[in-house]
DNA sequence: CAATTAAGTTGCGAATCACTACCTAATAAA
DNA sequence: TTTATTAGGTAGTGATTCGCAACTTAATTG
């Protein structure tokens, strides 16, 4: 019998349980911000997590099963083993980053550092939000929950009726 | 002495320890993801998610504690307890949205269901995305990290020099 | 060859998780 | 008014995970 059984079964219908299987444990956030920020190597993750060595082994070899981090050694030094974000990790991007925003607004009420910015102008990047198909932003009053089924693809929208 | 000490010690100049103080949790952003369609009732949650009653109860008291939800019991029926999403809790939904996108992409690869959608039109929300302060979306390759120090505010840009 | 470094692994106690059964107060039924 | 039912929890118990420190292993440096 398995105990902590995979959160997936939960509600087949939202990938939300299948994200939290990834990323729903104690520090992988956090290394993923490490990774983020410029960390590559364990001992760097190591030093400024200050996370428990067998703990950080065990979540970066979950991020590697994953496919979020992936894992080289270094052909000059092969005892270095290299971490870096693939391209499912760096689209974890939006995530942290409303996470950290949230934070920031209610939690620790400080503004952040390092900032991210736009490389053009090296202005912060704007809060992450809810924004329509064609780029309105929505706010929580513009908002709906409706059954995929009941969804009119956008193509079909000359024909149709509004729905209720 | 404290065995699991408090994330936010770990990097002070990041709000995303503080994040995850409050949501890090097992089963936090499942509840969350509850109370976002639509659930109230602790037997709701209890139901939807086959969470155990202790662990519900627990984390249900903390996103209470945490000003996330709120709690009050009914006036017409007394044993009844309603939790109802905060604004500060409402305002984890562009967090919640990003890692369901990215769940949906990358590990389950089918739709989730009930959908978002712009109350207008009745189509689904745009992917969260990362965009520039004038509303521009920002790839990856347009980013980079600043210290909060060197970032000039946009008041001053007529008179500074681009710094390397 | 000895010493150092990078990246882990092992052992152990503490804390947390999950399952089941039980409890309590408020309402509903007889 | 007694009894049953329902909502929202608590308590007990075993499995799992966490965190710390010490140890290991392989590659590199002196």
């Amino acid at each position: 019998m398995k105990l902590r059984e995979p959160l997936e079964q939960i509600a087949a219908e939202c990938s939300l349980p299948a994200a939290l299987e990834a990323m729903g444990e104690r520090w992988s956030f956090l290394i993923l911000r490490g990774a983020f920020n410029g960390l590559h190597h364990f001992e760097e993750f190591q030093a400024a997590l200050g996370i428990a060595r067998n703990i950080l082994a065990n979540r970066l070899g979950r991020l590697v099963q994953h496919g979020i981090l992936a894992r080289r050694p270094l052909p000059d030094d092969r005892r270095k083993i290299e971490y870096q974000l693939t391209e499912k990790g760096s689209e974890l991007l939006p995530t942290i980053l409303a996470l950290r925003q949230w934070g920031e607004k209610w939690e620790s009420g400080t503004p952040s550092t390092p900032v991210l910015v736009d490389g053009r102008d090296h202005q912060p990047i704007a809060k992450i939000a809810i924004h329509a198909h064609d780029g309105r932003e929505l706010s929580k009053h513009d908002l709906m929950w409706m059954h995929a089924d009941e969804v009119i693809p956008l193509g079909e929208l000359g024909t149709r009726q509004i729905a209720a």
